[in-house]
DNA sequence: CTTGAAGCTCTAGTGACTGTAGGAATTATC
DNA sequence: GATAATTCCTACAGTCACTAGAGCTTCAAG
């Protein structure tokens, strides 16, 4: 049995992180000792690497827990855990595509100015003043 | 003069948001009519299409109070305008290069799987809960 | 048996808004 | 000029995934 403490340790993620999991049923309410602090078993720990993991990987809380509850029922078919998968993949994709647009245009600004000039000449006040000076959209 | 909501129509940005402006110093507080509205002239036109392109550009509201300090003296050297311009574009590289890991990771895994498996053998779970399975940190 | 670390709950703060409640002012219609 | 509809005001709560702190209790080592 492990204390929350050492949960966090092994884990890499922090005690207040570990209750904050538990707040939004990510993690089952552990089980706790006379004093009421909160002792850890091998599954939690599995489950909270899960959980982090998916953390690392960008998926939000509510997709988290829609895995978790899907990945309890062994035999059932995986489509939905994998179309979870996929839309985050889409959403991962839509969020690189809209900041390369804005790299492009903040390169250009950029670019456009070497820190040589007076304000009123600088582009990049001139290019914040006037979309029009922009090349695409945002 | 303007009210509030004209200036919102013209310029997309929502009137609460447009207050919120105000609260964070950005837009200087407007002048009133006898009943205690707001009450815009064309330079707070100006100057909230700058913020939200700015906005749009992606710079934060502390990055945006900087600039607009600056833009108020356009005899000075625009050197600090230019490198809040430089290190945002940083920024923006960074998250790019971070998210295409997630990308990477991603269609590794979605690939790795077509939905027609059990829970138990399905890849994006096994992939969650493991990160060995992964090629790269995140 | 003392002491210091680690645990507990509860609350508030982060960033950039958005939405709501309850009321006052303005504009439009008759 | 009365009334109705719209817009405006302030102040506060909620978003997301944590993080930090206050004030108190329990645990483990010496
Ligand atoms: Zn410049
Ligand atoms: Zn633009
Ligand atoms: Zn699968
Ligand atoms: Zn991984």
């Amino acid at each position: 049995m492990l204390s929350i403490g050492s949960l966090s340790k092994r884990t890499g993620v922090k005690v207040p992180t570990i209750r904050y999991y538990e707040q939004m049923g990510l993690l089952k309410a552990a089980e706790r000792s006379e004093g009421n602090q909160r002792r850890y078993e091998r599954s939690d720990l599995e489950r909270l690497a899960f959980i982090r993991h998916a953390r690392d990987l960008g998926l939000d809380i509510p997709a988290i827990r829609e895995l978790i509850r899907l990945s309890e029922h062994s035999q059932q078919p995986c489509a939905d855990a994998d179309r979870i998968a996929a839309e985050h993949l889409a959403a991962v994709r839509e969020k690189i595509a809209r900041l390369r647009k804005l790299e492009q245009e903040l390169d250009r600004i950029v670019s456009h100015c070497d820190g040589g000039h007076s304000i009123e000449e600088c582009y990049v006040i001139r290019a914040l003043s006037d979309h029009g000076l922009c090349e695409g959209e945002h």
